[in-house]
DNA sequence: TACGAGGATAGGC
DNA sequence: GCCTATCCTCGTA
């Protein structure tokens, strides 16, 4: 299997500098663009063996370490002058790969062949960090652009981004921070208040900073966003400013099978039967959801099962372990 | 050992 | 009062 995707950000030009910095390159020498699909979703060992505070996204998919053969490149030339010309998110990136486009003659069919599949798998990628970044905040009930969080918002995303990587808890070390507080810091800041997760919390920011600006500054795809509002119209629970309940957002999380998958899925979405698939994770996001850190599976299974006797959740005719389902399908 | 069922209690809203 | 978290016991696979 090939490399997964890496992200790096090129220290030679400053992101945090915005916003002359929209997420536009992604490069790899061999070629090979990996979509979030493709990539193992656990930690891999082998970063931290080598020291490389690597980023293993097991929720964005996406990856972070010191090799430099994937690049992410802040692009200055998204127009003249700074001026940044109306493109989709999926036309901002631009694959620059060694012996294409570099070449003084014309390039071949084959390479400009080559070159559009890049783009187009670049562009998928691209687009799944921007939708998984909305799919995040609205689990945490936060907005994607990192400069308008509060405090809490920012030790939410602290959560988030420790529970993602398997980091150790550092929100003590932030707590008196908000979002614009936490954007104006440059990643020798972030060693001093964390020495040991700064390049992974630091690059990890800068991944939300760069959607945020890409949002903000290239015209969304009508596509895209009718899609994620279908998407979320059918079970957004954090825009009424009610609480969360508990089936919301396992319905939450069941209607985006593309982020959680791995953790719950329909097995029957006309019955409305699902099946918890890692019960651990699922109890995870919910203690997250809740600001709960102390949930897991065993608490998160009595609350369902409160639902029994309001008929909201119950268990299958034929039960199974972790098979639950709606009452009322969606 | 993990999961399932359900009683009891506490706390937040 | 409702909802959820938490703790508990007991049963099952």
């Amino acid at each position: 299997m090939a490399s997964p995707v890496r992200i790096q950000t090129d220290s030679s030009r400053s992101i945090a500098g915005f916003p002359e910095s929209p997420l536009s390159f992604l490069k790899r020498e061999d070629g090979i663009v990996q979509t979030s699909d493709m990539l193992d979703h656990k930690p891999r060992p082998d970063a931290s063996d080598r020291g490389h505070p690597g980023l293993y996204l097991s929720c964005f998919d996406m990856l972070f370490t010191e090799d430099t053969t994937w690049l992410v490149r802040l692009s200055d030339s998204c127009g003249p002058a700074g001026g940044v010309p109306r493109l989709e998110p999926e036309q901002c990136p631009v694959i620059d790969s060694p012996g294409l486009g570099t070449s003084p003659l014309s390039p071949t069919l084959e390479e400009q062949v080559e070159e559009r599949s890049l783009e187009q798998v670049q562009s998928l990628v691209v687009g799944e960090v921007l939708k998984d970044i909305e799919t995040a905040c609205k689990l945490l009930n936060i907005t994607p652009d990192p400069m308008e969080w509060n405090c809490g918002n920012v030790q939410k995303w602290l959560l988030w981004t420790e529970h993602l990587y398997r980091l150790p808890q550092v929100g003590k070390a932030f707590q008196d921070l908000d979002g614009k507080d936490l954007c104006s810091m440059s990643e020798e800041d972030f060693r001093l208040r964390s020495p040991q997760c700064s390049e992974t919390l630091h690059a990890h920011l800068e991944i939300w900073k760069s959607a945020a600006w890409m949002k903000e500054r290239c015209a969304v795809g009508e596509t895209r966003m009718r899609e994620t509002e279908e998407l979320w119209s059918e079970a957004d629970s954090s825009c009424s400013g009610q609480p969360i309940h508990l089936w919301q957002f396992l319905r939450e999380l069941l209607l985006k099978p593309q982020s959680y998958g791995r953790c719950i899925r329909w097995l029957n979405k006309e019955k409305g039967i699902f099946k918890i698939e890692d019960s651990a994770h699922v109890a995870r996001l919910w203690g997250l959801r809740k600001n709960r850190p102390a949930m897991n599976y065993d608490k998160l299974s009595r609350s369902i099962r409160q639902y029994y006797k309001k008929g909201i959740i119950r268990k299958p005719d034929v039960s199974q372990r972790l098979v639950y389902q709606f009452v009322h399908p969606v």
